[in-house]
DNA sequence: AATGCTTACGGGTCACGTAATGATT
DNA sequence: AATCATTACGTGACCCGTAAGCATT
């Protein structure tokens, strides 16, 4: 399992729709239907219904929606916090001096 | 950013030692050189210091270190709840049938 | 000289985009 | 017919291992 696997799968739950998922992380559809296909193989379930013109999750993926969301949050978390604390690198190394 | 740099980091942190990191990894000691640099190159900053016969985190690092734990944890417990879904699908899809 | 991190180099995997296909409305 | 997800296909990027380089003890 990768981020960029939990990105597809979050974008398209959050959208309900391939393309739109697709345009917001910048890829065509086809790299994004694949990853979550991958996902879902390696889980060793479907997350989605796809039907009716309409993309929704069923219940196990509404499950790891929000946990794939809070791995991603944090994720951007970390390269944000890494940034400020470039930022503001005041203080000695760790143990002093090696 | 990608994960497999976040497990690479978070050996080296822990080992003290990017040869048994790699070991844990089960790769060799370029790999986990090179991602370790790329996580550096993209945050900005050096997170070890490399010397004296020894790897230690600087102060960003070791404030990096518990963050990028977390979120490998997080990953694990990811996987691991999928599979604990798969073993018992029981229930309705989401917001009924399509 | 020995240990260990790093860089160079070549190879294989894989993620991407385009395009064709299938399915549904 | 139109829309949309999927699959096929070729290409480029990139991650890996081996090997050479460099620093420190």
């Amino acid at each position: 399992m990768e981020l960029y696997q939990l990105r597809s799968f979050v974008a398209v739950a959050d959208e309900r729709h391939f393309g739109r998922a697709a345009n917001r992380l910048h890829l065509s559809a086809a790299p994004v239907s694949r990853a979550v296909r991958a996902l879902e193989a390696e889980i060793g379930s479907t997350l989605f219904v796809r039907g009716a013109g309409e993309v929704r999750l069923i219940e196990v993926g509404a499950a790891l929606h929000k946990r794939a969301a809070e791995i991603l949050r944090n994720a951007e978390s970390f390269g944000q916090y890494a940034r400020e604390l470039r930022a503001a690198p005041r203080g000695p190394t760790l143990g002093g001096t090696i």
